[in-house]
DNA sequence: CCTCAACTGAATATTACTGTCAATAAGGCG
DNA sequence: CGCCTTATTGACAGTAATATTCAGTTGAGG
């Protein structure tokens, strides 16, 4: 329950054949930029396709699309609603690393925080309930002080 | 902070007045519908545009989706993820009413539950950095029992 | 009651994302 | 090792939710 390892290419694999799926050197790929990332770093569909065209791996967006999805639904990648229009993704790293995040509806920044009692939350809730956990992430919508100030124009 | 009165017509005036606004029919009209929602029912834009076009009280679809946003980004109401493609509201209740969702992410069925020390929490986090809270809100991403099931397949 | 800017509605535009389909390549199996 | 099945990919076209534009309308302050 979100204390599953860091996934590696071989864990996915396995994963992925279980159900009948396969691994193939998109998927590794898109895997690695995600572990490689650096905390607190996350990307748009769009933002992962420019940076793969960059390192030469161009995937296609179809395929940018479907992989981020699945990842998503297998709980190895968390989507994260953190401006308007686009989703963003991030490793879904267990505990310690588990965060949660703070956005400003008006410019979209966004501070991370951490907070183990929510985890805690999260996990009976979904146990209580018999649903199987992927993620679990409390989202805080307020105003920056900088966009409070401007609101007073 | 999260613990204002339930927003009235008069309320909703003050607010927006304040801030060189305006108070419409239209805006009252949507106030009043999230207002008489039963606990736990939300609706997406085409949701709120049928059911006032059914009552009637035809708004369009611009001015729905323009009031929606206002209305998130002032904190009267709520902005849901709870199925792909599209957004669901409900209004911002204050404690005890305040809730979060646990959300199946492959049905989209979906259960509320209620948590004091979530809202605590995003409080405490959002005032730590000088933010101004609109609303906060715990999503559970997990698999259902009956979509557990049927994956064996 | 007058003025002016915010607001609405209709139509159009945008864009994030999904579906289709032929070609390709994982992976199980003999 | 090599074959066969079928999941997967990429290119492209399609979709649906949401944003924008703009002319006409209407709140709200003076």
């Amino acid at each position: 329950m979100l204390n599953a390892p860091v996934y590696t290419s071989a864990s996915l694999k396995a994963e992925l054949n279980e159900k009948g799926w396969r691994l193939t050197p998109q998927r590794e790929v898109i895997l690695t930029v995600f572990q490689n990332l650096p905390e607190g770093r996350h990307l748009s569909a769009e933002d992962l396709y420019a940076l793969l065209e960059e390192q030469g791996e161009g995937i296609s967006l179809s395929t940018i699309y479907r992989t981020l999805k699945l990842m998503s639904r297998m709980g190895i990648l968390r989507e994260l609603e953190l401006a308007e229009g686009h989703k963003h993704y991030e490793i879904n790293q267990p505990h310690p690393h588990h965060h949660h995040h703070l956005i400003c509806v008006r410019c979209s920044k966004t501070i991370e925080f951490k907070s183990d009692p929510i985890l805690k939350i999260g996990t009976k809730a979904a146990q209580k309930e018999g649903y199987h956990l992927l993620d679990c992430q409390l989202s805080i919508h307020a105003v920056c002080p900088t966009c409070q100030r401007s609101l007073l124009v």
